[in-house]
DNA sequence: CGATAACATGGTATCGATACCATGACCGAG
DNA sequence: CTCGGTCATGGTATCGATACCATGTTATCG
């Protein structure tokens, strides 16, 4: 350290150790008092304060504030306290940069957010809203910070530096995974927990949502169920197979209404093409891949002076703020996708303390409304 | 000094001349075969590759790496690839924590997301994802990270490190906000412009955007204009003052139907309560403070038969995903989202960089379409 | 009363990248 | 052939917090 570091060079060892007799009784003596020349010490030189700063304030070493504001059992509880309100007087916060390099942890985990800049995309909505909310909300409480990336169209630029990865997208096809796994960071995924893999992937329980829906609209001695969504998603390709495999059980086959895209003018126009149909043909149950689908289902049979629920019963996916509060109040398959988030960030803190972790379905719930 | 700064103390001065003997001749004569003992040098100690790593085995010294990876003019171009290329190779990526240590900066604006935990909010749907997106986009450009927090009822544990905040909240009032403020970092804010005091604060042109659908609906002769939404949201309150003021120029009183939550069903029942009056006392145009309200509107215009926009022209706010497919699609006010993103960003660089910025309104535009 | 343990605290090196200053190589000019 | 200058590169200290080991201090016991 060379008291005076900047000295060095010209001045000879001697002097270098005078500083330093200086300097040791300089502690020793004045401990509050503001006597002695500070110059030396480079103090408010950087504008931000130090522990070092702190050290010398209280009389004590670096070392001590350092174990002090970390609240060691190593430091006597009287002194612990004075520190810790020394420096909270005093607006002290700590470098980060300083203590993750020291520690090697960042105390980081990356989120990256796939946002293809189509609208009109499945993944639009406040959907990765929720989960980012989870997602921070679990990994504050575990003091762990989190990085946002959103992801258009280039490569997410090196989300370097986290400790681990978040992926919240398409899934775990998509080329997003392979940059990310080549990354070779603790991961998780986001999505239709069928295909996973090895990979850790967290998601709702698309098949179990679908199975729901069919045995209600058993229940409701349904003749006539209708699946209408897009099937090259794998989340609506599980909630079909969920409600097909479920219905099949009960000698039914729902009918098919594939590539309906995730709007409800989509919605309208497919159940106007149904409408067509001689009316004894026609679903009486309809089951859509989201909520959008579904709430353009109802205003189309609405239109058509069809009765909800009575001559079709209608169930979307999602149960986002729009189905409860839409009129008439949507029935839908509930996911809970801040709960998914905080999932998702247990699972990745656990990666990153060496547990093995696996995929996990996440409940889904039926909610009748007046649909 | 103290070549083999590990060793000091156990070994004396002469030991340590030989190392940089050995070093030196090292350099020179091998450049490439790894003969000699690394033993020495904590190369995969730590498992991670550093620039001193990549020094070593270009046979040069860290600075130059340092310099090769940061394109410095100071190093030859032929040097400079070479080490570019080696640590492309070697699959090495920067300790960043050591570098934000060294120059006293994270690159890292701490993004503070107010989200209440009511359902129903204001500031539900994809609102501040597209914000999000856009400053994410914008700092990433910049080669800035961005910390998210989420704000849910707690205090946000403290963003440090960060070099600004960005909040997407509830404007300037709040509490949040003057929290935040305490902190003294650059600060930026989305919300109304108008109350901004001396604050940075970014917003939509909700006066104009409401002055725009003032235009329209006298330009279609409507006599009798009506606003519906919440006066108690800042925005909702500058979209009404807008409209009105554009409408009295022309002698015109809208009407105002306050505290309808930001719901279709909201939407639907206020407009049932409209349809209740004598058809000549009805609005024959009427503007909805969000997409979500409008579309309530419509659905029950639609159901009392009212031809829109013939009888009654609707106009939304926002111009969602929603309104544009929605059947009939809606017309409604447009607000660049994620460029407000992109000019949040640029406000907190432009004040990290010592740039005095101001508030900034960004332009909205009314997008006539069914209704 | 001296020994020993428990406790409290400090010195120094260290994490990895970079700024500052210094130095060796090489070139043309005088 | 030596001098001043440019170019390329290197040594060392440094940012701030913390781990390791050492040391001083007080309590406790035979």
């Amino acid at each position: 350290m060379n008291g005076g570091g900047a000295l060095a060079g010209k001045i000879d060892g001697a002097v270098t150790a005078h500083l330093y007799t200086e300097k040791k009784s300089d502690r020793k003596t004045l401990s509050g008092s503001k006597t002695g020349r500070q110059k030396n010490q480079r103090s408010s030189t950087s504008g931000n304060i130090t522990m070092a700063d702190l050290a010398r304030i209280a009389g004590v070493s670096a070392i001590t504030v350092s174990r002090a504001l970390n609240n060691s059992e190593l430091v006597n509880r009287a002194t612990r306290e004075r520190i810790q309100e020394l420096a909270h007087r005093q607006g002290y916060s700590m470098n980060v940069s300083a203590r993750n390099l020291k520690l090697k942890r960042t105390h980081t985990v990356a989120v990256i957010v796939e946002m293809k800049p189509t609208p009109e995309r499945p993944m639009s909505g406040s959907y990765p809203l929720e989960l980012l909310g989870g997602i921070a909300q679990e990994l504050a409480s575990r003091e762990f910070s989190v990085l946002l990336s959103v992801r258009t169209d280039q490569l997410p630029l090196s989300a370097q530096s986290a400790e681990a990865v978040i992926l919240l997208g398409q899934g775990v096809g998509g080329e997003a995974m392979q940059q990310v796994a080549s990354w070779n960071l603790p991961l998780a995924v986001w999505g239709a927990v069928g295909i996973s893999g090895d990979r850790v992937v967290v998601g709702s329980d698309n098949i179990d949502g679908g199975a729901q829906v069919a045995r209600y609209f058993l229940e409701q001695r349904r003749q006539r169920p209708c699946f209408m969504g897009d099937l090259s998603y794998a989340e609506n390709e599980e909630r079909f197979r969920g409600f097909r495999d479920a219905l099949a059980q009960h000698g039914l086959t729902p009918r098919l209404i594939d590539h309906v895209d995730f709007t409800s003018s989509a919605g309208v126009r497919a159940t106007r093409t149904l409408l067509g149909e001689p009316a004894d043909q026609r679903p009486d149950a309809i089951f859509a891949g989201s909520d959008l689908i579904a709430l353009g289902v109802v205003q189309a049979l609405r239109e058509a002076d069809i009765r909800i629920p009575e001559q079709c019963s209608v169930v979307g996916f999602d149960d986002t703020a729009l189905a409860a509060s839409a009129e008439p109040a949507l029935s839908s398959v509930h996911q809970d996708l801040y709960q998914g988030g905080v999932v998702l960030a247990r699972k990745v803190l656990g990666l990153i303390e060496g547990r093995a972790e696996e995929s996990e379905l996440l409940p889904t719930r039926l909610v009748v409304r007046d649909t």
